[in-house]
DNA sequence: CGAAAAAATGAGTGATTACTCACTTTACTT
DNA sequence: AAGTAAAGTGAGTAATCACTCATTTTTTCG
């Protein structure tokens, strides 16, 4: 699988444009940003860890807000991946035979991507709140895409009559609670407990299962 | 219901000792921390909205973070406030005969705790990452208290029969994702789409049921 | 090589930061 | 009303902030 899945990776090879005192900003940032904040981590300290000096962020970034952008946008991007499966509906039917199939398929997805992305994760759940141009793109990305794909979906399943009829938003709702809760749950609130990842991820998907398929 | 839900009233009666000008701080810290964060705030910021001189936020908090620490401290407590009602034990039983009642009370209470502290709840929410005394206390009232005494109400109800065998833990991870999914969804992420909430509230409900109810 | 361009530097900018303190005003007690 | 304690003030503090820019270093390429 040559998934491009880290978002750094990604970051570091934009273009080939990048020089190494760049990459070492980006890698320094997000760092400080994840750990402090946005707004409690200074230009200096950045380039203290980087080792470069402040100037040079400057040279490349306009702001420090840039700065900030150009990490967290990307990721914006890389939220809807699941669903760009190609023609969904066409090809869902020979991917994916059940709802639940689907649903374990995305379970492993996006775990893979949350604890391979998770400091850059962790600054754009926290700065989403404060940063008009973040909040744009998550309901652009977020709301709009993602939301409206992943809907699609469970209206197919729906009429294959595996779903019981239900606005295809609150199906979705009550997945993505499901599967976000159980994944933020394991990765950001309470990593230090031991989980059983394999049990826990079964249940939560025979969970969902119960909740919304036809025959129970 | 003379019920004390309202953190902010609780704060500003607090052993009658306040004065006015540091009421007015309480609101004015409030209003800026949650709209832009904490460490975008300054005190400077805070005094000009309270209508004070800046000296006089330091003459009642030794520092800024006293001062957030005394806004979002009170709130802990309150998080497991469903589950002081009364003995659990022994008056469960006659107050709520299924599982389902229990969910459809909490829902009900959570919401409104929700919608009348939501400016506390998101600096709460925000800080408690980079604030290792919040982080010390949301670990001893959420993990510690409430979600314990949420899984023996759990064991409770799967004593009775009507909820299946599975790991109490489990169970009240999957009720709380989708509770909790659900009005953060609703009063946090997107407030702003319109929402049926009583049928929204309705099939969360039913959907942890079917999910985690013995007759299917 | 040598010249031009790009990258990097770090001292310096004014503004802002959290916080202090000597002093004034207000409130309370008798 | 006088005296005392508490509350409030705002100019002042050193530190730090994001950002600039003239200069130096490195890279590119004919």
């Amino acid at each position: 699988m040559l998934e491009e899945d880290l978002i750094l990776q990604q970051l570091l090879n934009e273009d080939d444009i990048l020089t190494e005192k760049q990459k070492k900003i980006i890698v320094a940032a997000i760092e400080s940003f994840s750990e402090k904040g946005f707004a409690a981590t200074s230009t200096s300290e950045i380039a203290k860890k980087a080792g470069v000096a402040e100037g040079t962020i400057f040279r490349h970034y306009k702001t420090k807000k840039d700065l900030l952008l150009s990490i967290v946008a990307p990721m914006m991007a890389k939220l809807l991946a699941p669903f760009i499966l190609k023609d969904i509906n066409k090809v869902l039917d020979r991917q994916f035979e059940t709802y639940e199939d689907f649903l374990r398929a995305m379970v492993e997805n996006r775990r893979e991507f949350l604890v391979k992305n998770l400091p850059i994760i962790k600054i754009m759940l926290q700065e989403i709140p404060f940063q008009p141009e973040l909040r744009e793109q998550f309901k652009e990305h977020v709301a709009k895409d993602t939301f409206r794909r992943f809907a699609t979906l469970v209206e197919h399943y729906q009429a294959k009559g595996q779903l019981i009829e239900m606005p295809s938003m609150s199906a979705v709702r009550l997945s993505a609670s499901a599967i976000f809760g159980f994944l933020l749950a394991r990765y950001l609130i309470v990593p230090e407990i031991e989980w059983d990842d394999e049990t826990e991820t079964e249940r939560t998907i025979q969970f969902v299962m119960h909740g919304l398929s036809r025959k129970a």
